[in-house]
DNA sequence: TTGAAAGTTGAACCATTATTCAACTTAGAA
DNA sequence: TTCTAAGTTGAATAATGGTTCAACTTTCAA
């Protein structure tokens, strides 16, 4: 984990060469996927992900240098996956306000279908901390960009800075922790209203 | 850790009854406090959290069960101190919203002095799920109270509800993180000025 | 068809660490 | 001062689980 810094972190000679291999090696990532959503990453074993997996103990280090190897290798899987269901939700928008909007919604209801997922991106902060700060800093610079085409076109104020993607993604956030994860009292809809109200006009009294 | 909901979670006959056993117990409080800061709590270990305490490692069990008892104890202290903290810093005020603005600026702060304290409380997530929610409940509870107060004195608009006060501990939160852990190179107030910006007029342009 | 490369297998190895415990020392009430 | 409860000590125990490896099977290009 400390050497690694390779482009998909596929250690050198671990990469599968047959067909055969990609399967158990997909196989495995799935298996592992599960495993450390459910029992978080210290208490996953590589024995509980080669058994989810239907493979045998050591066919595991054929395709992985170690546990935190495959660990890292999943962060950045996940952090990709949400980006690009994010990114796929917001095609068709009025304002950016409304981007904003569709981008919550997307990504509590990400939440809600890939619990696991959630999860292992959160444990990478002790796990893996700079796969766990990229992933926030890069949401952060997505999010800071949208911030500034908004200000451009004049849907957004000015005078917006990187500070205040981290405060609209810690927002997104918190939302889908409470209201994705923990219970699903209220909609994604619902959920992303309150936060755009927040966004349109503040909570103050107008006046 | 399963059996434990005692108030303070002093199991039954472990706490110190003299003068000496009380400052053996302080020690290892405070080493626990950095050990598990510096390294998390699997990396963490007994051994070294009583090397610092400057203790035998059978003394350890004089005072806890076991590991996560004692970081279970440890999350309930920086909870505590957190809020106590904040709640010490929000004493004077003339409107709502200048409120909230003391309690990220407190909150900030607090972060930066104690940025062991912060980790400890994430990792619980993990540890100690029941006290990581218990946390986070009852902030936004706390924070949910101000903004009910802050709409009867007229301050804040109407229609608030719970989740907008989780949208508020996540925006305060990440930018605790983003700017109070991760490097200082704004100031608490710059920090809370933008978060209150937000609360007050929101980003959309007005018109 | 064939043989070398790729993949599979699971028992064995090994390192780590939380926890126990019995012998020992200190505190402080009577 | 004395004696018992409280506290201290660290070597030994025990369980866990990541990693290795040598024997075995399957794949697929030539």
């Amino acid at each position: 984990m400390a050497t690694e810094y390779t482009e998909h972190t596929e250690s050198k000679d671990k990469q599968p060469r047959t067909a055969r291999g990609l399967k158990t090696k997909r196989k495995l990532l799935d298996a592992a996927a599960l495993e450390f959503g459910e029992k978080g990453f210290h208490e996953a074993s590589i024995t509980g992900i080669t058994q989810r997996a239907g493979t045998a103990l050591g066919s595991f280090y054929t395709y992985f240098d170690s546990k935190d190897e495959l660990f890292s290798a999943l962060v950045k899987d996940m952090s990709m996956r949400v980006k690009s269901h994010a990114a796929g939700a917001m095609t068709e928008w009025q304002d950016a306000l409304e981007r904003e909007k569709l981008a919550l919604e997307a990504f509590m209801t990400f939440a809600r279908e890939h619990k696991e997922i959630y999860r292992i991106i959160d444990e990478a902060e002790f796990v893996d901390p700079q796969s766990y700060r990229s992933h926030y800093e890069e949401t952060a610079t997505r999010i800071y960009e949208r911030l500034q085409e908004g200000t451009a076109a004049g849907d957004f104020r000015g005078g917006l800075e990187e500070a205040h993607a981290w405060a609209i993604m810690g927002m997104n956030v918190f939302l889908g922790m409470r209201y994705g994860i923990w219970s699903e009292e209220k909609s994604a809809v619902q959920i992303a209203d309150i936060a755009n109200g927040i966004l349109a006009e503040g909570i103050a009294k107008k006046g």
